[in-house]
DNA sequence: TTAGACTTGTCAATTTTCGACAAATTTAAT
DNA sequence: ATTAAATTTGTCGAAAATTGACAAGTCTAA
């Protein structure tokens, strides 16, 4: 089963046998910020992506992956939405796409 | 093809042959911003949408499907996300509707 | 060339998000 | 039970993002 971006990271921590103010050290945030974080109450900082990377020794590529499906994933909760509209959402890229393109050419 | 919210906007407003200025009032709003808001250059604020819908005698639910998919699909665009990735998002989102059943029942 | 429709740039105000600190609460060991 | 460490929660001001408003610009059609 997935699970968002927080548990991962609590799961990470746990792994290293870490604490959270240890790992908060390293990450340059405070422990009860980073214990909000992993605990979904509030968002884990893009910026910190290449950092964490760095201490878990994560391809950034796909720890970034990790990050962009649960912030999708939050954004799609949290609205509602169904796997049907979904699916729109998935068309109006693809046309987002297509725009973009088109505009390039000219 | 699936439009933009903007360009969805344009379209009700042209059937209606409304300016600009003339549709921003009914909006409370400046013709400005709403020319940004067609033109994608700004987000249409979703407290208006029960106030667009009675302008265009549009049902409330899929005025906001309509907006919600835009809005996740300018997400989708801009973080690059693949399909793959979309459906690692989606069952993310499974799983954060089942973490709050479960916690709903606690 | 003038009027009306639309676009673009900018800035202050509002709103939202974030980092930090203090004060709880929980947990584990003695 | 008592203590110490780990974690959680509440709150605050600072930083960042969003929005509304105004001014000035372009474009189009008489």
């Amino acid at each position: 089963m997935k699970t968002t971006f927080g548990e991962y990271i609590r799961l990470l921590r746990h792994n290293k046998e870490l604490t959270l103010t240890q790992l908060a050290a390293k990450l340059n945030l405070d422990s009860a910020n980073l214990s909000k974080i992993e605990n979904g109450k509030r968002d884990f900082d893009e910026k910190r992506l290449p950092k964490l990377a760095k201490i878990f020794k994560l391809n950034l590529i796909e720890l970034r992956n990790e990050y962009v499906t649960d912030q999708l994933a939050k954004h799609i909760y949290e609205t509602n939405c169904t796997k049907q509209l979904l699916q729109v959402a998935e068309e109006k890229a693809a046309y987002r796409r297509k725009l973009n393109k088109s505009f390039q050419t000219k």
